[in-house]
DNA sequence: TCGTTAGTTGAGAGG
DNA sequence: ACCTCTCAACTAACG
């Protein structure tokens, strides 16, 4: 019998649709070996100050789903091991000297983030240095991101999502998603017993399953509950929209037309936290919402297909892109003089900005991990160039920590848009923290519910509440400056100014670098 | 090379 | 309710 091979999990914590398990458990039954399958709590991740608890229990509740749906289809539970997977598996996994155990082979999914990469390549030279096994596909997008990348004029996907969106026409639709089933099937001809490997690691004294979030140094308050984590979840999810006005919800999808402020329930399909962790593969969902499609369905960039494809673009520029996440050494990102005033972060970040749609916003963020796409546009450009003019690599920090659905690349890429730094250019429009949100209905629901002060407060008031008159604050029992906080900044004044700010940093990047297309991106650095 | 066109999601005024 | 225009004039892609 041969030593077990090890599936190492980290996105795609799915069963079905999985290619790079799938081929995993072909080779073990190839080679008579036990599959194993493994995630690694790696401290790079994992740390209350970069992760917040409601992404950190959604992680672990997939956790739990995946090890129970592997054990479904006959597979060994999942071994969850603790540390820096460059250490973890050369000190655990990989034969060592006088050992006689150990594993045969590697296999994961190919993850496209500069951390991610470099792990990978080191993790992978560790292995082949002890004779294992490495193999790895891609998995988390709709296309391997190398072979579009073939595809793209010059090597490099465009900066327009028009010109993407001509590049999804020219491929062709991505293949067919493999069923959990056919993923595992070969398993049957598996041995199912990895007790050697399990001897050894028990002998290290790791424990081998799901923390809790007490032990990952979190608080026990208990997190929200509106989004469980899982396979099982996403794929029910995905069925309910599905079904939703019998597939008019899917069809007529719009994305820009969605209501930010509706809650209960969100007009958008909260299928993102899922996504990030790849409880559902972009195929599935792409091919379910084409299977629903007739000659009315809207299309790309706003249909749902058109959200596939954004995050696709996203992750292809990401991975192509050097310092993608940063100002500074990004070749697409405008250079601007972003003030630092931590009052000001602080403030927007615990939704204490006495704009109470900012907010709202911002403590639903918090205390949801997830905000809807049009609500981010709007305090995304408030912190930026609208009103706060604090970098957006200070907001993407801040949403990487709260949102369950933060991904390196498609994070760093809007809060790029929103800013004006790179694909959006057209810095005159201004998101108003007042105007904007009047024209959705159930707004004022939605502040109450995440802003309690303002509770009695008439709706005439309520997203201007600075404008009530003194008796109407004082009936309401919320007086601003007091109850609920003043506006840190006016906004008629601030964003009138912020333009012209923009405007001469948009002419600065000009002569700093003259020529706008070509050299400037250039496509090497 | 250069001119034209299009760009997921602004606000406010006026018809 | 739903257009259209103005504000000011941006950049990438394409022919």
């Amino acid at each position: 019998m041969t030593q077990p091979v090890l599936f190492w999990f980290r996105k795609s914590l799915r069963v079905h649709d999985n290619l790079a398990l799938k081929r995993a458990v072909e080779y073990a039954a190839q080679h008579s070996a036990t599959l194993v399958p493994v995630f690694v709590i790696d401290p790079h991740f994992v740390n209350p100050d970069k992760v917040g608890v409601v992404r950190m229990n959604f992680l672990l509740e997939s956790l739990q789903d995946l090890s129970s749906t592997l054990q479904q289809h006959r597979a060994q539970q999942l071994l969850v091991l603790r540390g820096n997977p460059e250490q973890v598996f050369p000190d655990l996994l990989f034969a060592r000297k006088g050992s006689e155990s150990g594993i045969s082979a590697l296999f994961f999914e190919n993850d496209t983030e500069p951390y991610a990469k470099q792990r990978d390549t080191r993790v992978g030279e560790l292995a082949r240095k002890a004779d294992v096994h490495v193999e790895s596909c891609y998995g988390h997008t709709l296309y391997d991101p190398d072979w579009l990348l073939k595809r793209a004029r010059g090597g490099r996907p465009p900066e327009t999502m028009s010109a993407f969106t001509a590049l999804m026409e020219s491929v062709g639709p991505p293949s067919k998603p493999v069923s959990a089933e056919d993923v595992m099937k070969s398993l049957a001809n598996t041995p199912q017993d990895d007790e050697l490997l399990r001897k050894q690691l028990m002998s290290e004294a790791q424990p081998l399953s799901i923390p809790n979030l007490a032990e990952l140094g979190y608080p026990d308050a208990s997190p929200s509950r509106l989004f469980k984590g899982g396979e099982s979840a996403a794929l029910e999810k995905l069925r309910e929209f599905c079904a939703r006005k019998k597939g008019e919800c899917v069809r007529k999808f719009a994305k820009p037309e969605t209501n930010p402020a509706a809650f209960e329930p969100p007009e958008t399909t909260t299928l993102s936290p899922y996504m990030k962790f790849g409880c559902l593969s972009p195929r599935e969902f792409y091919h379910r919402v084409e299977s629903i499609r007739n000659s009315k369905s809207t299309q790309p960039p706003v249909s749902l297909i058109g959200q596939l494809y954004w995050r696709e673009h996203f992750t292809l520029l990401g991975y192509v892109t050097p310092n993608f996440d940063r100002m500074e050494g990004n070749p697409l990102c405008r250079r601007i003089d972003w003030d630092t005033t931590p009052e000001y972060v602080s403030a927007w970040e615990s939704g204490k900005t006495g704009y109470p749609w900012i907010d709202a916003c911002m403590r639903q963020l918090v205390s949801e991990g997830w905000l809807h796409h049009l609500a981010r546009h709007s305090v995304a450009c408030f912190l930026t160039r609208g009103d706060l003019w604090q970098s957006w690599e200070v907001g993407k920090a801040v949403f990487e920590k709260h949102l369950i659905d933060a991904d390196w690349s498609l994070n760093a890429a809007n809060w790029m848009w929103l800013s004006c730094s790179a694909f959006f250019h057209q810095y005159f429009r201004v998101y108003s923290p007042s105007a904007f949100p009047k024209k959705y209905s159930h707004v004022a629901a939605f502040i109450r519910k995440y802003v309690p002060e303002l509770r009695a407060m008439p709706d005439a008031y309520l997203l201007e509440p600075w404008k009530a008159p003194e008796k109407v604050q004082r009936e309401a029992g919320c007086l601003i400056g007091k109850h609920y906080p003043s506006r840190v900044v006016i906004h008629e004044d601030i964003s009138k100014e912020n333009i012209q700010r923009m405007k001469r940093a948009f002419e600065l990047n000009k002569t700093e670098r003259p020529s706008s297309t070509g050299t400037k991106r250039s496509r090497e650095e």
